[in-house]
DNA sequence: AAGATAATATTAGAGGTCTAACATTATGCG
DNA sequence: CGCATAATGTTAGACCTCTAATATTATCTT
């Protein structure tokens, strides 16, 4: 049932090449990476978000659910829903603040940071492959372009 | 709350600005560019996916669920999610095959035609404001780049 | 013609993401 | 001090996305 009546277009060709419009190609690259980051860490059961969070947690140890809200640009739900996970998982634990009753501060585990040191190899091998085949400048046009795209989600 | 002890960073600082990685980097832009999508869209009631297939539906007009999620490189029981609710919105109907008596084909709604209508003018603002300060050079090694990201997602 | 293989559509289950609403705790102002 | 405001954490509900499994229908092989 390939091309029933009109040819139906392949992936890359028509709109969804590099003529195709870049909101459309921007979500698709970003489809692509974190399906081939999913593939990549799968057997170490940990997902792309995961990874993400507990990067950011080895990097400020002891923040809060609110705290790495803001650096990972994401709501406080959606943190509450990946540290849980994570926490399930045995990778981070949580303790209350000693004065500020409501805070909760989140600490990697022994079995987290090995766990993570496990995934960078594989993520940092991804990230090298995404560079292939572009000269330097190239690198820094893209490098400005997603800064800027990332910029102001409220605008 | 702001900065507790260690002070952590702001928003494109650190990691997060154009010196980080660049998976990193291009999930960050797809997040911003989905939600000022999402807003600008939301009181169409019409989320960024369903623009999305309500926009290949119209093009290639009664194809199916499979096609669907083959040009637009999403799984199927994605689209049946997807097509799904814009059924019950009213912007498609789905009819069997002549012949083939598994597949749907899905036509759009005269009112669906006319809120894609509405919907292309403010995606189209916002595809043009990702380009603002990019001469076409950079343009150019950004759509390159974004093309080869796509790319592969098994690979 | 009969059985094996492939394609289509759907359901189930897990996880991520948002908005909206809520409960709890800090902080600030009168 | 006491109340208003803000910050933190959580829950509820909706949608998108994946993998895995299932049912149905077409097609191919022998």
């Amino acid at each position: 049932m390939r091309n029933r009546q009109m040819s139906l277009p392949e992936a890359g060709e028509d709109k969804r090449g590099p003529e195709g419009r870049l909101g459309y190609l921007l979500r698709q690259a970003a489809a692509a990476h974190r399906l081939r980051m999913e593939r990549a860490l799968a057997d170490l059961d940990i997902t792309p978000p995961q990874f993400t969070v507990l990067t950011m947690l080895a990097s400020y140890p002891g923040c809060s659910n609110a705290d790495i809200a803001r650096i990972a640009v994401l709501t406080a739900p959606t943190v509450t829903v990946i540290v849980g996970n994570l926490e399930a998982r045995g990778a981070v634990t949580r303790r209350r603040h000693a004065e500020h009753g409501r805070i909760l501060h989140i600490d990697v585990s022994a079995q987290g940071l090995a766990l993570l040191e496990r995934c960078r190899e594989r993520v940092h091998a991804l990230d090298e492959a995404l560079l292939a085949g572009f000269a330097e400048e190239e690198e820094a046009a893209v490098r400005r372009w997603l800064s800027a795209a990332a910029r102001d989600p409220a605008a």
